[in-house]
RNA sequence: GCCCCUGUGGUGUAGACCGGUCAAUCAUGCGAGCCUCUCGAGCUCGCGACUCGGGUUCAAAUCCCGGCGGGGGCACCA
């Protein structure tokens, strides 16, 4: 049976890179009709932060992903003590109290430290010590023996676990020894029966190390796929400036839609099936990949436009009469052109003296010149007559003609705050009847983009995704 | 500096392991047109690539060597 596994680091949000390594792992167990594992990988009380592990469960649920099974490494460490405890007795690890400078020189050169040799028995008294409480923090260190003439000398000796004081947020200060990376997952991958590795092409020398603790005991390493670097044109995707700019307040969060956490990409509105599709695409190869904006919206582009109801806002408005139109009170128009379904919405029209009153987008009058004849859409032709500080046109006619159309706002206006790309905000009205959408709602405004809500009330507020 | 990986159109990919069917796939992008009362969607046509040099071979995108380019690692982080 397959079965794979996604291990974050509950340190950060989830970003795009991440939910590659857990796509794939999560899209293989299915598509095998394996298993899939979620373990947290919080076995550095340093920066493991409480609140990421309900926001990383929020995020790959939202993504459509289910798990079969769920750990956390800070629960395990009485497993990770009995291996170091046997790995030391059979000679196949010792505790090092060098200086870590000093071991690096003689690691570089191949030479054995002192801490090596000593009998087992020796480095199991000071394993106990360790545990006991006994050593300070970096005063000792267990290592994994390897071949001190490996090519890599990064792979020479490696730590598998040190001493470290912090409280964890899960656990507290019941432990002051805590396992690496290395160490960890070695013994998790094995004793979950772990059968395919997929991850990043960063943990190749990882893989090297971990190797050669699977040799120590016995196991064998499962089936191991790697793949490049994903990037994102303008964005920075690493956790550690990510929770930087959080902390000195220059991002508003985890969601700032500057970023490109999975919590942000929801936020502009990007659906689930759209950013499963394209990671999917993108598959495995080591080769770096720079994913553009541009992909990513047509992939969103494709589940949006077919669920998004369709409005008229106008940023920037700026106030037009319209003389000698009919005397109409409002138009209905379909919520999407392509779904009768979705319904129908009621754009009532304000009157003035014996002009219409519309409000129409500063650019789009900035764009139109005297005299020429545009139409006001779904509703009627008008020509330019003047632009002052309100624009005055007159009505040519109702039948639907060949000139450019653009929306409009007319009684009822709402007023709307769109959060761009760049976080930065544009004011604009929409029509009455987004009045009443519900948050998370993605829906189209008609020449402009599609959008999310993002607040309701008391203004609204809807975040830009893209065109 | 040392260890390792990788190079197909603007971008992301298929093909490479098992050389010929590849004058190279699909998507996106860009251009033209059709359609649509959106600058959105849909449809049609078009543009655009095997990093370079050598070698092996009847035959190389595919195998080998070298150059150049890109990336990762060399943490008592994960």
């Amino acid at each position: 049976m397959v079965i794979t596994r996604f291990a974050p680091n509950p340190n950060g949000p989830l970003h795009i890179g991440h939910v590659r390594a857990a796509l794939l792992s999560h899209e293989y167990a299915r598509r095998y009709k394996g298993k899939f594992i979620l373990r947290f990988e919080d076995t550095n009380p340093e920066n493991a932060l409480l609140e990421m592990y309900e926001l990383i469960r929020r995020d790959l649920r939202w993504l459509g992903m289910s798990w079969d099974e769920e750990y956390a490494q800070s629960d395990r460490l009485e497993l990770y003590y009995n291996y170091a405890e046997q790995l030391l007795r059979e000679g196949k690890a010792y505790v090092c109290i060098c200086p870590i400078k000093d071991f690096r020189g003689l690691r570089d050169r191949g030479k054995p430290c002192p801490c090596r040799e000593l009998s087992s028995g020796e480095q199991l008294q000071r394993w106990r010590l360790m545990l006991a409480g006994g050593v300070a923090k970096g005063e000792a260190v267990v290592r994994i023996k390897t071949d001190l003439s490996h090519p890599n000398p990064a792979v020479r000796d490696w730590p598998a676990l040190r001493v470290t004081t912090k409280p964890h947020p899960r656990v507290g200060e019941r432990y002051s020894v805590w396992p690496l990376y290395n160490f960890s997952v070695t013994i998790d991958d094995h004793e979950m029966e772990i059968t395919h590795v997929i991850r990043g092409k960063e943990h190749e020398v990882n893989e090297q190390r971990q190797r050669t603790l699977f040799e120590h005991l016995g196991w064998e390493y499962p089936t191991a796929v790697q793949y490049g670097r994903l990037s994102m044109a303008g964005v920075a995707l690493s956790k550690t400036q990510t929770m930087r700019g959080i902390q000195s307040g220059e991002l508003t969060g985890h969601d700032d839609v500057r970023l490109g956490t999975i919590a942000a990409l929801r936020r502009r509105g990007f659906v689930p099936e759209a950013i499963k599709q394209l990671i999917l695409d993108i598959g495995s190869t080591l080769v770096d990949a720079s994913l553009s904006w541009e992909t990513l919206y047509a992939y969103n582009r494709k589940f949006a436009d077919e669920r998004a109801n369709r409005y008229f806002f106008v940023p920037n408005p700026v106030k037009t009469l319209v003389h000698k139109a009919p005397d109409l009170k409002q138009v209905r128009l379909r919520l999407h052109p392509g779904h009768p379904e979705h319904g129908e919405r009621i754009l009532p029209l304000a009157s003035e003296d014996d002009a219409l009153v519309f409000y129409l987008a500063g650019e789009d009058v900035a764009a139109l010149q005297e005299g020429q004849t545009f139409r006001l859409k779904d509703l009627m032709n008008v020509s330019l007559s003047s632009k002052g500080r309100v624009v005055e046109v007159e009505f040519q006619g109702l039948e639907l003609a060949d000139v450019q159309k653009i929306q409009w706002v007319s009684a009822g206006a709402v007023e709307v705050e769109v959060i761009r790309p760049d976080n930065s905000r544009e004011l604009g009205i929409a029509e009455p009847a987004v009045a009443g959408l519900k948050v998370d709602t993605i829906v189209q405004f008609e020449r402009y983009g599609f959008v999310r809500v993002d607040v309701a009330r008391p203004k609204l507020i809807v975040v830009y995704g893209h065109r």
